[in-house]
DNA sequence: CCTTGACCTTCCAGTAGGTGGAAGGACTAT
DNA sequence: ATAGTCCTTCCACCTACTGGAAGGTCAAGG
């Protein structure tokens, strides 16, 4: 099977299949010609790892997954830590955007939003005491 | 004043200070030996995105939020403006995650997490139908 | 046989926002 | 003179791709 197959079929654009590739996630082999030949459990394990990424998990979580997945002897254990981890990392990540959302709101909230220049989220932005209610980690990325 | 001690008055990392000079968000004088030399202004400044990098604004919105902090004439509509934008995109995000944390969440309940290697995260990993139930972005970084 | 177009290949660069480290100059105290 | 701390630049690395250039391959049509 070509890449723009697979492409198609995974849901995965052919840059990121070779890139996954690249990366050791998954090894087709190779035509004469160069093209790379798509076996169907490439084509599963790619599918696999969309869903994986698609819920949030890490390269290397996938990586750990993947093989999860190959291991018929496998716990469902270990599968589970993963996840938990996972969750409890993007519950975090709530909390962290929730605390967040409601300093902005109040900010947002407390400007007219006029032509004046006068302006509490300058106001805050400015202060210089950046107190124990708002200490967001420094690194909150969208 | 030299950087070491702009970095501890102003709570970012010297390589940060150094990386937005470079990316041309504040402009210290250089002295004889070559040392940047850092103006209470610049201090101020740093302090300021510092506080708004807090808060998740990107650093082009930080570019403008400065521009406005420096613009003695500006409207407050346009600080509030950004201040939105950015707390629609939290909220997003917010939905986003809490979409995800819940399918998480449903799958981490439902396995047993024993020696087994029957695994309901696994099976969802696996099902071929990538159904309407979960579509996120496939961009769900954290 | 030739051309066109779709497909495939590799490689390089860029994204956001820094962080780590190496190599080397400058300053201060002893 | 030397040790230790500060400063400098530059280059690489992080995540997870994405865009684009330059060029090879294949199938169909004229």
């Amino acid at each position: 099977m070509n890449i723009g197959n697979v492409s198609e079929q995974s849901g995965l654009p052919a840059k990121t299949i070779r890139y996954y590739e690249d990366i050791g996630l998954v090894q087709p082999s190779r035509r004469e010609n160069g093209y790379r030949d798509f076996a169907v459990q490439d084509l599963h394990k790619l599918a696999f790892l969309g869903r994986a990424r698609s819920l949030g998990f890490s390269i290397e979580e996938c990586r750990t997954l993947l093989s999860l997945y190959e291991d018929r002897e496998r716990s469902s254990a270990d599968v589970k830590a993963i996840a938990q981890s996972h969750l409890a990392r993007v519950d975090r990540k709530i909390e962290e955007l929730q605390a967040l959302s409601a300093t902005l709101r109040d900010l947002v909230v407390r400007c007219h939003g006029d032509n004046r220049p006068d302006c509490p989220i300058m106001d805050d932005l400015t202060r210089s005491d950046l107190a124990e209610t708002r200490k967001h980690p420094a690194g909150t990325t969208l």
